[in-house]
DNA sequence: TATATTGATATTGTATACAAAATACTTTAT
DNA sequence: ATAAAGTATTTTGTATACAATATCAATATA
């Protein structure tokens, strides 16, 4: 034997990351909470030596933030950030659609639409919860599609710092639901430009809505 | 006195973090080497706790890879990581030229122009360290100008990787010299559009010059 | 000679212990 | 009753200790 079939070699620093931003993408750990050392790591059944390495992985992905000597704290966006996220996502997904239309095998086509079958299905029952799970999928799948590993590990912690942090949606399920299909086209015909062009939009339009977000919330 | 001074607080992992950071972009810590954890700590004069939050942070930055039960490694860059690394680039650069064209103050302007000036200095006496040192300060400063802050933060990052792991020059100085005059002058006139267009080409042309960077190289 | 096997050593991962600082709680004085 | 000062408690930051794993070297085996 020689291969080395061995896996799940990750130890509880990664354990601990890993479900610390669970709960707080669930919401189980809400906006601006502080992260207590000495309870967290009783809960989770392990000391504070793994769990402050979880932090320091969990604050450069802006999940949460640290104040030395004072604790821990789930990061709360404000307005800027969240368009500076918004502005930033519109190229970089952009970026994504184009490589994922070049590079898209028969396989991750079907693969796609099977997820944006399921997003139209959540449409249609009007279940909110299970259609920001998909539309998630969507966006991830199709970062996926691009073959660019770097821009999906960017992509994917950004989109969790958004759920975290966005309960509830920004634009009407139905002209979502239009857009993810436009693009999905795209994808399919091989058209780069235009898929680019679908993300782009598609986001650029979800940003214009963030001010109407803010409105109600004090939050600045 | 109601406000407070105080600053300065930054705990040990940080520092320790940031040390380790100034070793890998110095080259006292090589690409692929290893990093003992007890040796590390003694030669900081810190214990192996603070080190592991530095190095969980150092990893999420992709600057070190953490092997589990193995050890932690200053992260070596492949050709196909470069070359997603510079697509990232250029969208995310362009779209802090177009940003720092619309926000430029007088003030960041003049500034944005002394570091062109030492930089085209640098060119003249051929100082290649200092070449790429000052081509780091002029990206750098643009991202700043263009007041977002999480754009700062990414590119920052990338930038680090880069550097770290490419040693010498893509592109001609005296190009790279034409390049970063043509992009000043469309920020100075705040032309977004020209700016976000000459950023773009500028990385793009050294995307494609990475091909050959990896043409006597061996790792992939 | 090349490949296993065993034991010794080094290194990692994690828990615990302790010191410094922050917070909460009394007590005291105005 | 309120504010200040002092004390106790909690919480954080860091070092140390220990167990589990991996690495290395020496010997044995094919």
């Amino acid at each position: 034997m020689n291969k080395r079939y061995k896996i799940n070699h990750i130890d509880l620093s990664e354990k601990v990351y890993r479900t610390l931003k669970e709960m707080i993408l669930k919401g189980e750990l809400k906006s601006g909470e502080k992260l207590n050392q000495e309870k967290l790591s009783q809960m989770l059944g392990v000391s504070r030596t793994p769990l402050l390495s979880a932090f320091s992985k969990l604050e450069k992905e802006m999940l949460i933030e640290i104040v030395p000597r004072k604790g821990a704290y789930v990061k709360k966006l404000n307005k800027k950030e969240f368009i500076e996220l918004y502005e930033i996502r519109m190229r970089l997904e952009s970026l994504g659609a184009f490589e994922a239309a070049k590079n898209a095998t028969d396989k991750d086509i079907s693969q796609l639409k099977s997820i944006i079958d399921s997003f139209i299905n959540a449409v249609k029952q009007n279940a909110k919860k299970l259609l920001m799970e998909k539309d998630y999928a969507i966006h991830m799948k199709i970062m996926e599609i691009s073959k660019n590993s770097l821009l999906y590990r960017i992509i994917s912690s950004f989109n969790i710092i958004i759920i975290s942090n966005m309960k509830g949606l920004l634009k009407d399920p139905r002209q979502s639901m239009d857009e993810h299909l436009k693009l999905f086209n795209a994808i399919k015909n091989h058209d780069s430009a235009a898929a680019e062009k679908c993300m782009y939009n598609h986001i650029l339009d979800s940003k214009n809505r963030i001010n109407e977000k803010f409105k109600n919330n004090n939050s600045n």
